[in-house]
Order: structure tokens, then sequence, then C-alpha cells
DNA sequence: CACCAGGCAAGTA
DNA sequence: TACTTGCATGGT
């Protein structure tokens, strides 16, 4: 068990010290994040930003004006990020909880418990665990592990001889137990949480793309 | 031309 | 529970 812990750690500093810090998440605000988190669904990243771009040039990019703004008029903002109309309506919802349910107050977010919140954000219709999660840590700064496809793609492709199969990670294993994995084997710190799953993502996007591929990668021979 | 990208919900079996 | 499909723009 310490084990997987210092064979965890050990791949997070070659990754830190390969890559550097990522600086996620691209974003001034909460607010920011926590729309970027939404519109990114399935979606690079450059056509976010597009969309991000579009929102500030409108001066929508506030509690207030999302929440009273047409949703057909959001959709022609954000058209760059794809699935315009489907993402309106998610913005909308989550812009909903966040202005009748807290007020739109990051302060007091700050007195909601993590738990409390990710029960509440996954009622959002639109919004799943890696929505939730990206927002919880990377919004909100608590100590939560985003799971992606970048991370299952991870876990398949560098076990073993990277990992071992006594770690009894399956393809087909589920978010909770792929979050609870990396929760159970890694310090409860929000900062490990958060430049890992950047620097997991930064690994998939440069050499990891769709098969145990290792050439040049930084975690060969580890 | 095909294929993919920092998902999710709804439908089917 | 475990698949399948629709959603849509923009880059390679």
């Amino acid at each position: 068990m310490k084990d997987i812990e210092e064979r965890l750690l050990r791949i997070f500093y070659r990754l830190l010290d390969a890559f550097g810090k990522r600086y996620w998440w691209p974003g001034d605000t909460p607010l920011e994040i926590i729309v970027g988190a939404v519109l990114t669904q399935n979606t690079t990243w450059k056509n976010v930003e597009k969309a991000i771009n579009n929102l500030k040039k409108e001066d929508m990019l506030s509690f207030e004006a999302l929440y009273g703004v047409d949703e057909k008029r959001l959709s022609d903002i954000i058209k760059p990020a794809g699935y315009y109309n489907i993402k309106s309506n998610r913005l909308k919802n989550t812009i909903k909880l966040f202005y009748e349910e807290y007020n739109s107050s990051i302060d007091y977010l700050s007195t909601i418990s993590t738990e409390k919140l990710r029960k509440s954000l996954l009622g959002v219709k639109g919004i799943g665990k890696e929505t939730a999660d990206s927002i919880l840590l990377y919004a909100l700064n608590r100590p939560v592990f985003v799971v992606d496809t970048y991370t299952k793609r991870f876990l398949k492709n560098h076990r073993p001889p990277l990992m071992d199969d006594s770690w009894g990670i399956k393809d087909k294993d589920s978010y909770d137990y792929i979050q609870g994995f990396f929760t159970r084997h890694l310090p409860l710190d929000k900062y490990i949480y958060n430049e890992y799953h950047a620097l997991i993502v930064c690994l998939g996007q440069r050499y990891c793309k769709k098969i145990p591929d290792c050439g040049g990668c930084p975690l060969k021979g580890i």
C-alpha cells in the first residue's frame, strides 16, 4: 500500500520535472472556471476560449448577466464551443444553482462542505462527475481528484510494468473507483490533485493518444 | 475525406 | 448494469 503511494508520487514528480507546472485552471475568476468546465465537455480548450472571449466581449461573464440572459442568445454567443444548444441550457442550469442557492457568493460557498456542494452540483442537469469535480477542485479549491478520459487512458496504457496488476485497476473501472484509488494512495492535498490531473492531461495530449506508446514519454524507464 | 476533442443524458436490452 | 446515440464547432 505504501508502495503504491511512493510509486504515484514518483510518477508525479517525473511528470512535473518533464512538463513543469501547468497553472491550471486557465481563468481569472471562479465563475470563469465554472463556465469553462461546462463548455469544455468533450471539446477542445481552444474552442472554449473563443466562447469565453465572446462572453467577455458581450460583458456576460457575471452571475447576474448569465442568470438573466435569454437561453437562445446565450447559445449564439457560445457557438464556437460546439453543442451550443445543449451547453446553453447546461450553463443556465449551473448558474441558476449558484445564483439561487448560494447567492452567487464565493465567500458563502466557502462555508459549505465539499460533500454538500458535490451533491448539489450533481443535481444539476448537465453536470456529471467530472464537471462537478473540476468545479470543486479548480474553481472552489477543494481537495477532489478529477478523473477524465486521459486519466483512464493513463492507467490503461501504463500498467504493467509501470503499475502492478496488484493495484487492482481494471479497464472498465468506474469513475468512483478510479477516483478512490488516487485519493486512497495520495495525500489529501489540493495542490497535488490540481497538478497531477493537469500533468496527466499534458502527458496524454503529447504522448499517449490511443494506444500504449511511450516513445519519448518521460515515464519511460521510471 | 475521416477522426478527434479536458462529457452528459436519455434510451434500449 | 452495460452499451448506444445525439449533440456541433474547429483543427489535424
